[in-house]
RNA sequence: GGAGGCGUAUCGAAGCGGUCAUAACGAGGCGGUCUUGAAAACCGUUUGGCGGCAACGCCACAGGGGUUCGAAUCCCUUCGCCUCCGCCA
């Protein structure tokens, strides 16, 4: 959620803000619904006072022995008065807030305007891998080594999804407690959240009430829940209306879970194998700073990521997005895209963003300055750190050998007794 | 799944139709007096949202709805916590 403050001061300059993300939204239905507003709330308030006045006195005439009977045959019409202006304005707060809701996040004024096309790499780390022999693409590898069985994964579960089998579970576990380590070694702490989420989670996140539809839902009416789609819709959640001291923050937080997600109707061949699948598991790093601390927070957190990429020593580019390609909720975003040799193509991995005050407006999520003791918005950050969905196929492509193994980068070998390679099995 | 109890400020807790909503009482926090310093004692102070230029007003006793001139208090409902029974891959 924006502050609406900005609005009211200068609706045209927020609509040329989202014209960056290729929105044009219009303000003047809203702008008529909040004059509305105002006025409603000034008339029911001047009916309050008066019934909170007279009733006061009831009991008072009451005691003198005087009969009261007409003024409260009087004060039951005020009251049915302010029950039908109540009705009216709760009306109209709804529209708003429903409109509020829906708008995504203001794009920071340096992001390009645009869509994918305007994302811009800033970043490279390593080189794309040259091979003497034919290369074999990640589903090949991982069904000759015996990591994933995709057939009867689809059989258990439908399409789109996979079980990872012996040493390709080992090597799953193996990223994820590479990255578990790296993060606790940077001071982060570590969270295991729920799968399953109130709906006021998706809310807080910016995911909902647009993106319903992209998570499964597996309860309705008011106790509704939905299978997360990222750690970050539970993490964004811990401090929802709640008021933090300045001295708290920053929190630094990662948390894994499984993530669950439709991905309705986008299967296309460069995602073939687990390169989008509707679960898959991934670490997120998540901080709430103070509005000043989260450029810094930022930068850390996209460094924290690349330096897992990094360690692993895979090609990847960092991009900066552009307005259009950030996610709603974000203010901005830099993603991640690790090398895939066989589509030649780049593939998120991690995807770093900044909501700013977004969520933390949402979500109803404060902290009190030292200085002033004043209520401020929190920020919150975000990064994927990382999701292993798209490793897996890169690490088995990058670092294919001609016999058909596959070298286990370093810094996996502890978690794999050991292992230097996987050797493809024997039939 | 069944039965019952509970949800009030930072915490504990009183109030159970009007004189109890910043909200008794106790603790904690902050400021001060006293003290060489600390403790103790004493004094003061201590929620947020909305509307309004302001004066000021409205709202909030888990959330929502209802009854009433008037609701923390009565009724319905949702959520959460606790106790007992049942079930438990």
């Amino acid at each position: 959620m924006i502050d609406v403050n900005l609005i009211r001061q200068d609706a045209n300059a927020v609509r040329e803000r989202y014209l960056k993300r290729g929105k044009d939204i219009d303000f003047t239905d809203f702008l008529k619904l909040d004059e509305q507003r105002k006025s409603l709330i000034g008339q029911v308030e001047t009916m309050k006072a008066e019934r909170n006045k007279v009733s006061a006195e009831i009991p008072k005439l009451k005691k003198a022995g005087q009969d009261v009977s007409a003024t409260i045959a009087e004060m039951k019409t005020l009251g049915d008065r302010i029950a039908e202006q109540d009705t009216e304005l709760n009306e109209v707060n709804e529209k708003i807030r429903d409109f509020l809701l829906r708008l995504p996040n203001l794009p920071d004024d340096d992001l390009l305007a645009g869509g994918k096309e305007n994302n811009k790499p800033i970043k490279t780390f390593g080189v794309k891998p040259h091979f003497d022999f034919t290369p074999k693409d990640h589903v090949e590898l991982a069904k000759s080594l015996g990591l994933i069985d995709y057939e009867r994964g689809a059989k258990l579960a439908g399409n789109g999804s996979w079980i990872y089998t012996g040493m390709g579970a080992r090597l799953e576990w193996a990223l994820l407690n590479y990255f578990i380590d790296s993060h606790i070694a940077k001071g982060y702490t570590f969270m295991l959240p729920p799968y399953m989420l109130s709906y006021e989670c998706g809310l807080t996140a910016g995911q909902f009430p647009k993106f319903e539809d992209d998570v499964y839902q597996i309860a309705n009416g008011e106790g509704r829940k939905f299978m997360l789609p990222t750690a970050e819709t539970a993490l964004v959640n811990l401090y929802r209306d709640e008021i933090l001291n300045e001295s708290d923050l920053p929190k630094k937080f990662f948390g894994y879970s499984a993530c669950f997600r439709r991905e309705a109707g986008s299967y296309r061949a460069e995602e073939r194998g687990m390169i989008r699948g509707h679960q898959f598991n991934k670490v997120e790093l998540f901080q709430y700073t103070t509005a000043d601390k989260s450029d810094e927070a930022f930068e850390e957190m996209v460094s924290m990521a690349c330096g897992l990429v990094e360690g692993l020593g895979l090609h990847y580019q960092l991009s900066k997005l552009a307005a259009g390609d950030c996610s709603d909720s974000m203010a901005r975003t830099y993603d991640i895209e690790i090398y895939i040799p066989s589509m030649n193509i780049y593939k998120e991995v991690s995807s770093a963003s900044n909501a700013r005050d977004y969520q933390a407006r949402r979500g109803n999520m404060r902290y009190r300055k030292d200085a002033d003791k004043k209520l401020e918005f929190m920020h919150t950050l975000n990064a994927s750190g990382l999701a292993t969905s798209r490793v897996f196929p890169a690490l088995l492509e990058q670092n294919q050998n001609a016999d058909g193994s596959v070298t286990i980068p370093e810094v996996l070998r502890k978690y794999m007794g050991g292992i230097e390679k996987l050797e493809p099995i024997k039939k």
